[in-house]
DNA sequence: GCTGCTTTTTGATAAATGTCAAAAGTTTAA
DNA sequence: TTAAACTTTTGACATTTATCAAAAAGCAGC
């Protein structure tokens, strides 16, 4: 939990008060690897933080598994189409590793929201920092070749090529996993 | 004016005291075809409501203009990685029709966010809806196959094909003008 | 209705990536 | 320790898309 604090207090400075508020509310979960956390039809109504581990959101293409997005720690997760529009979940929620995550539904953060509106301006600034993100990942998938992809892979964020099986890595990437293993061949 | 209020109220609901505020502080703005909102190297500061028109956001890659976004009637634009970081922007954004669009600065904003919880809570609701737009987005650029991409556009947002000159297209939908030509061709 | 400029299309060819099948390498668990 | 199961690599070939060049079409200003 204490994790969770610190993490979220360099998005935005927190009062005790909301400090202990979301310390009451926050859930601690345990998952072990390949468990789900979310399948594919259900509707995600909450929002996890991942202390410890790693997973991925994958779904299905006529059969094909194709793995979109990795959490590792101190990453918010969720379903986020799911978890805001209250719509079914197109993707599955897979643990890679072992894990420990808080969970809060969205009913009791916008609870929160209410009666905290410096924790309501936390989630704002999270979902600024998290577009941007996105935002980076687009321009790269759509304009980058396959290769510069998977050097900024390397580059940026190389833990994931540490941490997570090539057949992943490969649609994360959005390429096949022939196509990845002959990039590799060539560092 | 009135449809800035309009629009904004599907988002989240305001008090007559949040509306006045941000009647008071949104300024109006008017731009002819080919002028540009924000030329790559300046820090973007406004947040824009577009009224009326159509703008295009794009950068160069090795002399190559990159159309990466279109804004049309009742978005919200600004280039958001230099607005949310304050760093120098990486694209242009230019009009491609003459347009209206109204301004707040990033920090008239952040004043009005503390003194109406309901602002930011509109925001943050902005946020979400332009985050999971962007993952579509996303998933359709890296995981869909050019023409498919090219009949989504075709399905869900026909607007761009009837109001963007070809070139931009290609780059928007990540592809090269030839074979956005030669995909056409085919329907 | 022309003239010159810009945009779009077409053709030929090259480069990147995908697919299928099989081989090599790794891990797991009896 | 070894067989079975899974993961990664390699090879051959097909498909998709890019690139360059030129032709055709569309359009603004006269």
């Amino acid at each position: 939990m204490q994790n969770l604090l610190t993490h979220i207090k360099n998005y935005s400075p927190l009062s005790s008060e909301a400090q202990h508020a979301l310390q009451d509310y926050f859930e601690k979960k345990t998952f072990s690897k390949n468990e789900y956390l979310l399948a594919q039809g259900q509707v995600c109504r909450n929002l996890y933080f991942l202390e410890k581990g790693a997973l991925r959101g994958f779904y299905d293409l006529d059969g094909k598994e194709i793995t979109h997005w990795f959490g590792f720690e101190n990453d918010f997760v969720t379903s986020f189409h799911s978890f805001i529009t209250g719509e079914a979940a197109v993707e599955n929620i897979q643990f890679i590793e072992g894990s420990i995550l808080w969970m809060i539904s969205k009913e009791t953060l916008n609870n929160l929201f209410n009666q905290h509106h410096e924790i309501e301006r936390l989630v704002r600034i999270v979902y600024e920092k998290y577009y941007i993100r996105l935002e980076e990942r687009f321009v790269n998938a759509q304009f980058k070749a396959a290769s510069e992809r998977y050097e900024n892979l390397l580059l940026h964020t190389p833990h994931i090529i540490e941490r997570v099986p090539l057949g992943y890595i490969a649609s994360y990437l959005g390429i096949s996993q022939e196509t990845l293993s002959r990039i590799r061949s060539k560092f």
